[in-house]
RNA sequence: GCCGGAGUGGCGGAAUGGCAGACGCGGCGGACUCAAAAUCCGCUGGGGGCAACCUCGUGAGAGUUCGAGUCUCUCCUCCGGCACCA
């Protein structure tokens, strides 16, 4: 009989548009009781159409919102189209189309797969950031940040590619200096004015909040070590016989005594004021070979270059003057552009003063103990020598394993007691360097004296004597940059500032938004530095309050408008406001958030400073759950995991990319949700394999025929097999711990195996049928619908109905099975009571084969372990 | 180089320090069928044995423990991120 097999097809589009038409998936934003806020990071929608890594991300979310409604949540799970950006524009750009012409048809594409994907969005409160009606906001957005001093002007280098004729933001150049669309071309930095965000500001919150924020440990450390805070101190080094002073930031101030020469980053603004003029060429022509160099280059090249600029600076705590240097290995967008050197405990200063032939002044007795290789290090013929003396040593002459191929020689040296001896004294002699702990020695003068403290002691004392002298100051220096949100391109929310006959900056008023981007026919980057906009004298003519000015002619970067759409989706409809205060109350800060970990240290980031300066600026106010800082958005945060398929990372230069309609048109949704849960751990991605989801779809047949087909007797549940109710009772509790650690695959394995159990049982039971289906109901929820509704003979939403509750008494059965083990392997089982005493057990243990054949030729007992409910250890002898 | 994550059958993957390999794919055998597909049942880590059973086995090597895939140390390999960050 053809209804009584499953036909995802045709059950999935008749419940699809059941819950459209009954408003299941609806939310009341105002009135709902017991908000829970589901967030999934919102695709950019492309003309490919959803992509299965799209689908993976969406379920395991739409999963979790679905379990949550069960228990009894108001879930609100909305969507969006993150459609602005380089992206859209590069793409247009390449098929000769306007990107505002081809945005509708990709969201029609992808609203239609979202949907037939069977995923619980409410769809009314779906926002899509090019639409004026959400940039407005953005733009709003910037002008609070402007008010409240968060948004700034400056000219800065930026990243330039000479065949794209504009600026690219950071994260489009590649690793090797080239162009993210021209691997051919390297990347040019220009100095040129720019807006930035002063998110630097907030690099310590942004790095502090991560004590107690529930997010996946993989983004937390990325995020901490992106703003890499380090604390040091600022310290001044007076130049011999000028006014000028060079400031360095060091982590080591203790070693300040050790600094016997100094370091410039080669463009550091103070070359040119101190250096000696007569050396201006050959400065020149240093320069010019380090800017030459990528990155990549300088790293490979780890020879030391460098110049001697010839000055003297003087060291403050003792007076010495020492020799100042241009090298590249010094940046100067890190710290100060200024380093001391310390060849007795900095490897590359030690480094470069071998190179230079400069002294090393030992400033440390190192715990040889306490450190590691990757703290030492040698003048080669050192390290030869002590590896000469050490070859008959037991462990360093010796092979470690055929296994481990032969181990630097630091790593050997460090191996041994008379290794590390040597290399100590070799460190007092100045022909090595430690930067890990140890005890300061000749380091005093007449004022204060660090010989014999710790490293931190000594950074305490000295620090607190600088500030005293004047000379310098505690100090964190982080990593992390301010965010320059300038781009010279078109598709993108225009930066709502304008600017008057002096070049001065005003924003515009608030009423007057959105500054609504032109319609352009030739929106290309002309390679002039100056944005499309610019070429319109429409757009940049502006009169606002009957003054004339010139508009700012450079859009936004399209990770503004993610780092807040979730602040807007539950006022999406409102046009008076970017957000209703009271709602951001109420369902902020977002209880789950979902979404790839390749967003660690952009979105994730910025959306987090766009929080706290918002809060800051007293235009954000969330609920109560954000008492520890109530500029955090996201309580919790789980990176799903990546997709491979064919032994790589789905990606469509592999040409390995699935489409989801063709495996929904031969399965359906919910078998391909379910597959999808079923590859491996959620948060680690998994393998697809074509071939596979022939195992979720032939579950699903077994459980559509156990419904339709299996004539069983309904029993009441007290009369059913104990081992079946025991069953059901363990895999609920199996389920819903899994579904809350979001360990979708083992949900799904205990679902299977709950199944085959209930089938080969001749009687079932109402709570068992119900139970069961409300467990299939997160995974696969257009099966579970046509279960509650046909088999079930239930009225209203299965997702109206609550998730089961496991009882433990019945998660045990009356007898166990407990392996005996003689000398911890397995020889036999036994069965007894659950409640079995020790006693009980031990003397059942000793009775049995398996214990009595492992005892001949007079072997003793000495000992039984015995762990209730799981084993015995008989231990003989 | 540094920081994460991982290494378990033919494959994807399970295992609060307590029976390694749940669940699924694939394979083998069988039922149904004229046949195939679908479906259903059984078996399926290696080696030995007619069998009961024995033995080896979670990247390598050591250690802690009555007992280690799990904890500790020393390594190896793969994946991801950062990288002369002072």
């Amino acid at each position: 009989m053809a209804e009584r097999i499953y036909d995802p097809a045709q059950i999935e589009k008749k419940w699809q548009a059941w819950w459209d038409t009954e408003g299941v998936n609806n939310v009341d934003v105002h009135n709902a009781k017991n908000p829970y806020y589901v967030l999934m990071m919102f695709p950019y929608p492309s003309a490919e159409g959803l992509h299965v890594g799209n689908v993976y991300a969406f379920t395991g979310a739409d999963i979790h919102g679905r379990f949550k409604r069960l228990q009894g949540y108001d879930v609100f799970e909305p969507v969006g189209f993150d459609a602005f950006g380089i992206h859209s524009e590069n793409f247009a750009m390449k098929i000769n189309r306007h990107p505002a012409e081809l945005i509708p048809s990709n969201v029609a594409n992808f609203t239609r797969q979202l949907k037939m994907m069977g995923l619980m969005y409410d769809w009314r409160y779906q926002v899509d950031t090019t639409s004026p009606e959400y940039y407005k906001w953005t733009q709003w957005i910037f002008l609070q940040l402007y008010k409240n001093g968060y948004a700034y002007r400056d000219t800065k280098e930026v990243n330039f590619c000479p065949a794209c004729g504009t600026v690219i933001a950071d994260e489009q150049v590649n690793p090797d200096g080239t162009c993210e669309r021209h691997s051919d071309t390297m990347v040019e930095r220009r100095k040129m004015p720019c807006w930035f965000f002063a998110i630097t500001k907030f690099a310590d919150r942004l790095v502090d909040n991560h004590e107690w924020l529930d997010w996946s440990d993989v983004t937390k450390t990325a995020q901490i070590r992106w703003v890499g805070r380090s604390k040091g101190a600022e310290v001044e080094f007076p130049i011999a016989g000028r006014e000028e002073k060079i400031i360095v930031f060091t982590t080591r101030p203790d070693t300040l005594f050790g600094a016997t020469f100094m370091v410039l980053s080669p463009e550091h603004p103070l070359v040119d004021t101190i250096a000696d003029p007569s050396l201006a060429k050959q400065i020149a022509a240093y320069r010019e070979r380090s800017a030459a160099m990528t990155e990549q280059e300088r790293i490979e090249n780890k020879e030391k270059t460098g110049l001697d600029i010839g000055v003297k600076a003087v060291n403050p705590v003792n007076g010495e003057e020492i020799p100042v240097f241009i090298a590249d290995y010094v940046m100067m967008d890190y710290g100060t552009g200024a380093i001391m050197a310390v060849p007795n405990g900095d490897h590359r200063d030690f480094e470069f003063a071998r190179k230079f032939n400069l002294p090393v002044q030992c400033i440390i007795d190192p715990a040889m103990d306490q450190g590691s290789a990757e703290d030492l290090s040698l003048i080669e013929s050192v390290e030869n020598e002590i590896m000469t003396s050490l070859r008959n040593h037991p462990i360093i002459g010796g092979t470690f394993s055929e296994h481990s191929p032969t181990p630097p020689p630091l790593v050997k040296i460090m191996a041994s007691t008379e290794g590390k001896e040597q290399a100590r004294s070799a460190i007092h002699r100045g022909l090595g360097a430690w930067s890990g702990p140890g005890r300061i020695i000749n380091s005093s003068n007449d004022e204060i004296s660090l010989d014999g403290k710790t490293k931190e002691e000594s950074i305490a004392a000295i620090t607190a004597w600088l500030e005293s002298k004047n000379l310098g100051s505690e100090k964190r220096q982080f990593r992390l940059r301010d965010w320059g949100i300038s781009r010279q391109r078109y598709w993108g929310p225009p930066i709502p500032i304008v600017y008057d006959e002096n070049g001065d900056p005003h924003p515009v008023p608030e009423d007057q938004l959105p500054v609504m981007l032109p319609e352009m026919t030739d929106f290309r980057p002309k390679g002039d530095g100056r944005g499309p906009l610019a070429t319109s004298e429409e757009f940049v003519n502006a009169t606002i309050d009957g003054k004339t000015y010139r508009r700012e002619t450079d859009v936004m970067d399209n990770f503004l408008d993610s780092a807040w759409y979730f602040l807007r989706y539950p006022s999406a409809r409102d046009d008076q406001q970017a957000y209703d205060l009271e709602l951001m109350k109420k369902w902020l800060p977002v209880d789950m958030y979902i979404g790839g970990n390749e967003h660690a240290v952009l979105h994730l980031l910025y959306t987090r400073f766009i929080c706290m300066a918002l809060a800051e600026s007293g235009v954000l106010e969330m609920g109560e759950s954000s008492n520890r800082d109530k500029g955090e958005p996201f309580k919790k945060f789980r990176a799903h995991g990546l997709l491979i398929r064919e032994g790589s990372k789905m990606s469509k230069s592999k040409g390995n990319v699935v489409n989801p309609d063709e495996f929904v048109a031969e399965h359906g949704a919910d078998t391909l949700r379910t597959y999808l849960m079923f590859l491996g751990p959620y948060t680690q991605g998994g393998d697809f394999r074509d071939k596979d989801i022939q195992g979720v779809r032939r579950f699903f047949n077994r459980v559509h025929a156990y419904y339709f087909d299996d004539k069983k007797t309904i029993v009441p549940d007290e009369d059913l097999p104990k081992d079946v109710r025991v069953k059901t009772h363990q895999m609920i509790r199996k389920a819903t711990s899994d579904l809350e650690s979001l360990s979708y695959n083992t949900a799904i394995a205990a679902c299977m195996e709950l199944l085959n159990t209930l089938k080969a049982s001749e009687q079932t039971s109402d709570f068992v049928r119900e139970a069961f289906c409300l467990m299939l109901a997160p995974f696969a929820p257009h099966l579970a619908e046509e279960i509650w509704h046909t088999a079930l003979g239930r009225e209203g939403s299965v997702f109206g109905a609550r998730w089961p509750e496991h009882d433990e008494k019945l998660t045990i059965l009356d007898e166990v099975e407990i392996p005996v083990q003689v000398n911890g392997r397995v020889r036999d089982r036994i069965i007894v009571a659950r409640d079995a005493p020790k006693e009980t057990l031990e003397s059942t243990a000793l009775e049995c084969d398996g214990v009595k054949r492992n005892m001949t030729n007079g072997a003793q007992v000495r000992k039984v372990i015995v762990v209730p409910g799981r084993l015995v250890n008989v231990i003989v002898k």
